[in-house]
DNA sequence: CTTGGAATGTCAACAAGGCTGACGTATTGT
DNA sequence: ACAATACGTCAGCCTTGTTGACATTCCAAG
């Protein structure tokens, strides 16, 4: 009774499981952003091109103002990024139709083979990282994961994952 | 059959499987960080600042090359940050006894005391999620995390975990 | 048709926090 | 005596975030 969980089964909520949690979320996030950093690299790009190539490839066509508000950066931080991948061809962006204000985004074909890269070596150490956990371990990690979520992201979360074939 | 899983019991392996785990993997460090990060705002600090007392309250008496490890940063951005903390009084540096080369690194009382603001804050999301997900999913939450990282960041994790009273 | 507001783009300036490279200084071990 | 180690520091650079100000374009309401 070291730790003062105090009642029935809530162990796992003893302020050192929690902190465990905690160094859990730090070191792994540092591996699941490895890879695709050091693909980066080689490309003069940051991990903030990297997220943008990734939600423009999940939601074709979507505005630059949806992916402000998935990504949570300013407009203007945004926009530097998006410059450039659109200088370097990897993203198109075409005026609207319904409203002739706003832009869709897409990939390119050498923005879809840029986004292939980046996914495969990230899916690769999710894979390996699923495969050895187990398909039970992956339905609480899932959970877990939903649960820290802002309640405005889980919902661009969720929206995601509508759109899934 | 939408999603092209293959054999049997597999299908937690799927692409848009591992596709909604990444997403979730960004959402959900997104609220990981969110209210530390507030708090931090209000001190004038940043995120390096969290991790720097994180760890030092973690493992008091630390080396500074011990931090760097963990950290995984170089020794110039880990010491512009220390010397902040240090000239704020959060953080002490006593020359080691043994080797009188190394400092060893100890949170103040004032450094204790917004480690545990911070800590309260992160913990309470954490808190949450972990209660909403249930014991099982924690379980698995950590399995995975844990088969996510870098071998050499599990073995820092793991020497944390032994430390723990 | 004019006007207000929304969506976007752009310029400028700045800060945090990474990085490399070079150098200095104790201190320790060979 | 000398090399290696641990640490600190200066200088400069990059990415990526921030604010603030301002122009443009377009839709929609009056």
């Amino acid at each position: 009774m070291s730790d003062g969980g105090g009642s029935e089964g809530l162990l796992f909520l003893t302020d050192e499981q929690l902190r465990k949690g905690i160094e859990a979320m730090f070191f792994a996030y540092r591996g699941f952003t490895a890879d695709p950093d050091r693909i980066l690299a080689d490309h003069a790009y940051g991990r903030a091109h990297h997220r943008a190539v990734h939600f423009i490839n999940r939601s074709p066509g979507t505005t630059v103002n949806n992916l402000l508000s998935i990504l949570g950066v300013t407009k203007q931080s945004l926009n530097r990024v998006l410059r450039t991948l659109i200088e370097d061809g990897l993203v198109e962006s075409r005026v609207g139709t319904a409203d002739r204000r706003e832009r869709h985004l897409f990939l390119t074909e050498a923005g879809a083979a840029l986004e292939q890269t980046l996914s495969d070596a990230q899916r690769d150490r999710m894979r390996a990282a699923y495969r050895a956990a187990g398909p039970e371990a992956v339905v609480g990690f899932r959970r877990v994961l939903e649960a820290m979520m802002d309640p405005d992201l889980k919902a661009h979360y969720a929206s995601l994952k509508e759109r899934a074939t």
